[in-house]
DNA sequence: ACGTGCCTTTGACCCAGATCAAATCCGGAC
DNA sequence: GTCCGGATTTGATCTGGGTCAAAGGCACGT
């Protein structure tokens, strides 16, 4: 494979657009300074792999700009994606020195990455780095917990709605709205990433997707464009709570 | 309901245990008094439930002795465990005022409850606990997401077999060995539980404890007891990579 | 001893989603 | 424009696990 990786430069924290949501995002200047000193950008080509599970990982790092998965596979091939990593989520795990699962680039991705060594260091010294990263892993546990409710008991009509529902939401997140009413967004998975996030197969994915789209609920343009017309609609399609419990 | 919860004596961290498990386990004397000072037991009986998912809930606690379970629900009352709490795990969420799950005592349990206010000011003001949570934390990351495999990509008998050999490394692991070969416990779980935590029915489960049986996997004493008679046996029934990854 | 109330097992049948197989769509290379 | 290869859709069929129903088994309290 040619790892076409470019080290790039290393932009400024300062200017950096998850400096606020990050595992850096408590840090003052002083220890933002000494992230820096520690840090380096990667970027990927979609579809390349980051690592492979197994594979010893020297850094740990944050995803700047695109998205990537984390999955598992067994020996006969079946799949499951157990993250989706956006703008400005952790991976890898300080601590540990080999990766636990396949990290890949689903579109094409930049990665803020910190030597492992000098960043644990820093967990140790200073008490913001892992502070910020409990809430972060905390936040990703409540997710895991939903996914598996998700992947335990909902039909693959709701698993489809709920992932829909997901990715406008995050969407909305970026552009500082909230999902409701009309929403449009690009679908960045694949049918078949769809099948792996959701425990499907990638033709249960499509013909759940042409049904959405059948019912009204949804409406494509093209086969990666996808358009709400009521989120409220689609919520009540996921099985959830329609009434979003709210978490202080 | 008979809310009987006893308000226990409490007992001195030092004969604890858990102490060198649980949140406390990298605390030295002078936190472990300040722990102390905020601490109180209450005990549930099995069956009993601890918080109920959206209530307030103005403590975080350890389990000590026992074990509860983590489900949520749906509408329509379809359930699904999200987390399996042991000797020493960690329940709530410093930060969070509400319960986002259902806590139930699955046999009669005792947990060490720490006030939120003065636990989370503790959190802020020194690091050995921030830190130990957050390992914990990321340990359960992975549990979970071993466990959305299996939610997701698994057969039913090897869901089963899987649950059964996690329950037979923990017990190990309680009394200081590690399982291999012949291994013998006490299921926990009824059958319903063991369908909640595995998205099936309780009828697939009873089923496949039976075929489990038939083939010779495992044998039953009661409907309790699980005798293993070949580990190994049992971890290929699971479908995960028999030689179990070791991570640093 | 005898109910009573779970848990658990087992049987019969069904159906949501998997599997196998073709088309069709579409974007990029030339 | 045409070709190529992956992504997607759609159809036909199969099946693992769900659903519905009934019958044990076992630990109690009386």
């Amino acid at each position: 494979m040619a790892q076409h990786d470019l080290k790039l430069g290393t932009p400024s924290c300062g200017d950096c657009p998850i400096r606020h949501r990050a595992v850096c995002a408590r840090c003052e200047t002083d220890e933002l300074s000494r992230l820096e000193a520690m840090k380096y950008y990667r970027s990927f080509q979609a579809g390349q792999t980051v690592v492979w599970s197994g594979d010893r990982m020297d850094f740990v790092a944050s995803v700047v700009t695109g998205i990537a998965t984390l999955t598992q596979t067994m020996e006969d091939g079946r799949r499951q994606m157990v993250g989706l990593l956006l703008p400005s989520d952790f991976v890898g795990r300080p601590g540990r020195s080999v990766a636990a699962y396949d990290v890949t680039a689903v579109t094409d991705l930049v990665m803020c990455c910190f030597r492992k060594k000098p960043f644990e260091e820093m967990m140790a010294e200073t008490p913001h780095v892992a502070q910020r990263l409990l809430d972060m892993t905390l936040d990703e546990l409540d997710a895991a917990r939903e996914w598996m409710l998700l992947l335990g008991r909902k039909t693959a009509r709701e698993k489809i709605a709920s992932l829909l529902a997901i990715i406008a939401r995050r969407d909305a997140t970026l552009k500082l709205k909230t999902a409701k009413g009309v929403v449009a967004f690009e679908l960045p998975l694949t049918r078949e990433e769809m099948s792996d996030y959701l425990g499907l197969t990638l033709e249960t994915v499509s013909r759940q997707m042409s049904a959405l789209k059948r019912d009204a609920v949804i409406d494509l343009e093209g086969k990666r464009r996808v358009l709400i017309p009521d989120f409220n609609r689609l919520v009540e399609e996921t099985g959830d709570d329609s009434d979003g419990g709210f978490l202080a």
